[in-house]
DNA sequence: GGGGGAAGGACCA
DNA sequence: TTCCTGGTCCTTCCCCC
């Protein structure tokens, strides 16, 4: 199966002494378009050759070992598999089979279109002295891409510049300029348009089309649509595109690398084509299959083809995760994502910087400061505010460390971010560093000064008892949930807040009332200049955190609500309703005439209170035993049973609109 | 044992 | 002399409940 027999590592000892270049495995290895003729070999051996004894060598072959160990375990995982286990999983494998075949879908037509060598196009379009030379776009340090002309003598993107100019040295390299490659992408972009208004962009060069309507529209077949945008395509910009048509998005994109450059595949709608299709095809042609995963299949397994992927079903079971094997399972059938997803929220930032390696303190707290000031940029662009901070470091021994915290409030201020990042850093220090970076994850989407007037009130949305309220001066403030809807919090709502003596904001609410019945949380506000100790709320219990902007206040302020709202005493039409007809709970709409449906939806939500309530109640012992040794979860306090609090109080803090979001795939 | 955060890594363009 | 940047997703480990 693998490569486990004594034979085979004997030759690989050999192959090791005599040739060594041919187990140095870089990325430049695998097949690329437009690199059919080229001697492999002695790219391989030049590429080994310029790096052999360099950190970055050093690096990849510790990063190499790692993976060979990984084999191994594999390996002998394999070899404990009993025929009997391997007959289970054989079951298990046959029914996940099954189960993929009934979501295939055979009713759509997608294409994937790919600018050929993108930069190094757009920069021979504007200056044709460039034209039938070899040309890279990038730096002596990495290349971003190569002209077809320079792919012949193995230079590729990802290649570091000097080993390209070993290769070739005639190449000419250009910098990149994006502005330009916008521009041109902007271009194509429109005619994408033209054939699906929801075209799925996944770079400057490469976009997923659905040709569905326009194929049924124009009466024409895939293969004549497909000439069409290429033809709009060159007319437009005058750079040419290579496409692949297929009935999903992951063979689309198999299908656009097949006639490189310039050219097209179709993929016909048809069972039969498809699995012909797959039989044959390498592995590490799909995307999702780069060179460890590659390694590692065809290393432990013999996998070379996607079809292999399904006679090593069994095996695959055995060693991986349900969902890694869904993936392999998956590629063995020709199977891949045929909707158009909704519009993709992002997920994080970041920004990183490489340099001459140092471990000058202040020049490294200096660089960190710059990242800090371009990620804060950036975040402030897109009114981002996020509340995880990861601290990337890149030794001068390539190795790559990251250090993340997760905070209390949601923060994009370049003063925040770097002090936070300064804390990581400075833990790591002593260290010789060649690159740094930070990401901010974990967004709450305000955007500052966003104001809907068809907003919500905070009164209207959470129900309390204001009768102690005191003034607390003018605060004029908006909340902007993720799902849309938005909190004003208006004079109104503001009168029923008052200030601890720690000048944090506070909702009204009588003290003995709230722990009878765990109405509302606390609601806290950061003034500037606080550190953010986390919510003093009365129940220790889930408490979703919302940024808030306050005008011409600090934008880091800080609001949490507790949603363990126990709404057990409260009339039910105006505990339920809002404005009669809209659930206060989850924000449904049920107008008063569905009577029966609104029983049974304030059944719901009264259902799972209770539920939480009798958790609660389960818990309120222990809880109270906490409180009792006054215990405050704050600097003031402590020892070790105050870093515990705090730790426990921020591990229990989700995002208010995951809570919502939750809340209305329940109803 | 499950959930969630941290850390590391694979992969992509 | 020189081996990037910015993003997503997954796995593993560990802590806490």
């Amino acid at each position: 199966m693998g490569t486990n027999s004594n034979g085979d590592r004997d030759r690989d000892r050999d192959r090791d002494r005599d040739r060594p270049w041919q187990s140095y495995h870089t990325v430049y290895t695998n097949a690329k378009a437009g690199m059919d003729g080229v001697d492999k070999e002695k790219v391989q051996k030049i590429v080994y050759e310029m790096s052999k004894g360099s950190k970055y060598f050093e690096n990849e072959k510790r990063k190499e070992a790692t993976i060979k160990q990984k084999i191994e375990n594999l390996q002998a995982q394999c070899a404990l598999l009993t025929d009997e286990r391997l007959s289970s999983y054989q079951t298990i494998a046959d029914k996940q089979i099954i189960d993929l075949e009934a979501t295939r879908d055979l009713s759509k037509i997608w294409l994937h279109a790919d600018m050929d060598a993108f930069y190094a196009a757009v920069e021979t379009l504007e200056n044709l002295a460039l034209k039938g030379k070899p040309l890279a776009v990038g730096s002596m340090s990495m290349l971003c891409t190569a002209s077809y002309e320079a792919r012949k003598f193995g230079v590729r993107a990802a290649m570091p510049g000097f080993i390209a100019r070993r290769l070739c040295p005639d190449l000419i390299l250009v910098p990149p300029n994006f502005q330009k490659y916008t521009y041109y992408s902007e271009l194509t972009r429109k005619v994408f348009q033209n054939y699906d208004p929801d075209f799925i962009a996944t770079s400057l060069d490469e976009a997923y089309v659905n040709i569905t309507d326009i194929c049924n529209y124009k009466c024409m077949s895939s293969e004549q649509i497909a000439s069409e945008l290429r033809n709009a395509i060159y007319e437009q910009t005058g750079l040419t595109c290579s496409v692949g048509v297929a009935p999903n998005r992951l063979l689309a994109k198999v299908c656009s690398d097949i006639n490189k450059p310039n050219g097209q595949f179709i993929l016909p709608n048809d069972h039969k084509a498809i699995m012909t299709f797959i039989s044959s095809l390498p592995i590490r042609k799909v995307g999702g299959i780069g060179k460890v995963t590659e390694h590692v299949l065809r290393d432990v397994l013999g996998i070379n083809t996607c079809e292999d992927m399904l006679q090593k079903s069994a095996y695959l079971c055995a060693l991986f995760s349900e969902h890694t094997t869904d993936f392999f399972l998956s590629i063995g059938l020709g199977l891949g994502r045929t909707d158009t997803p909704q519009q993709m929220l992002r997920k994080s930032m970041s920004c990183e910087r490489t340099f001459s390696a140092t471990e000058d303190e202040s020049e490294l707290f200096q660089k960190l400061a710059d990242i800090a000031e371009t990620l804060s940029n950036d975040m402030q662009k897109e009114g981002l505010f996020g509340r995880t901070l990861t601290l990337k470091l890149k030794t001068s021994s390539f190795e790559v460390r990251t250090r993340a915290t997760s905070l209390q409030t949601y923060i994009h201020s370049k003063e925040d971010i770097l002090g936070h990042a300064s804390k990581l850093l400075k833990a790591e220090l002593p260290l010789s560093l060649r690159l740094m970076g930070l990401r901010m994850s974990q967004f709450y989407d305000a955007k500052p000064g966003h104001h809907d007037p068809m907003q919500k009130t905070l009164k209207s949305f959470v129900i309390t008892d204001a009768s102690q309220s005191t003034s607390c001066g003018s605060y004029s403030s908006n909340l902007h949930l993720r799902n849309g809807a938005n909190i004003d919090l208006s004079a109104d709502d503001q009168s029923c807040f008052s200030k601890d003596e720690s000048d944090n904001l506070m909702v009204a609410c009588e003290p003995e009332e709230y722990q009878q019945s765990n109405k509302l949380a606390a609601v806290k506000v950061y003034s500037p200049g606080n550190d953010a100790h986390g919510v003093k709320d009365n129940t220790d219990e889930c408490v979703p955190q919302v940024q808030m902007d306050n005008e011409g206040r600090s934008n880091h302020n800080t609001l949490s609500i507790n949603a363990e709202a126990s709404l057990t005493n409260q009339n039910e039409e105006t505990l339920w309703w809002i404005d009669g007809y809209i659930c206060s709970v989850c924000g449904a709409e049920l107008p008063p005439c569905f009577m029966e449906e609104r029983q049974e939806h304030s059944d719901y939500h009264l259902a799972v209170m209770l539920q939480k309530e009798e958790s609660l109640q389960n818990r309120r012992g222990l809880l109270q035993s906490e409180r009792s040794v006054g215990s405050l979860p704050d600097n003031r306090q402590g020892g070790d049973v105050a870093r515990k609090k705090q730790k426990t109080s921020k591990g229990k803090f989700i995002p208010i609109d995951a809570f919502f979001n939750r809340s209305k795939k329940d109803c």
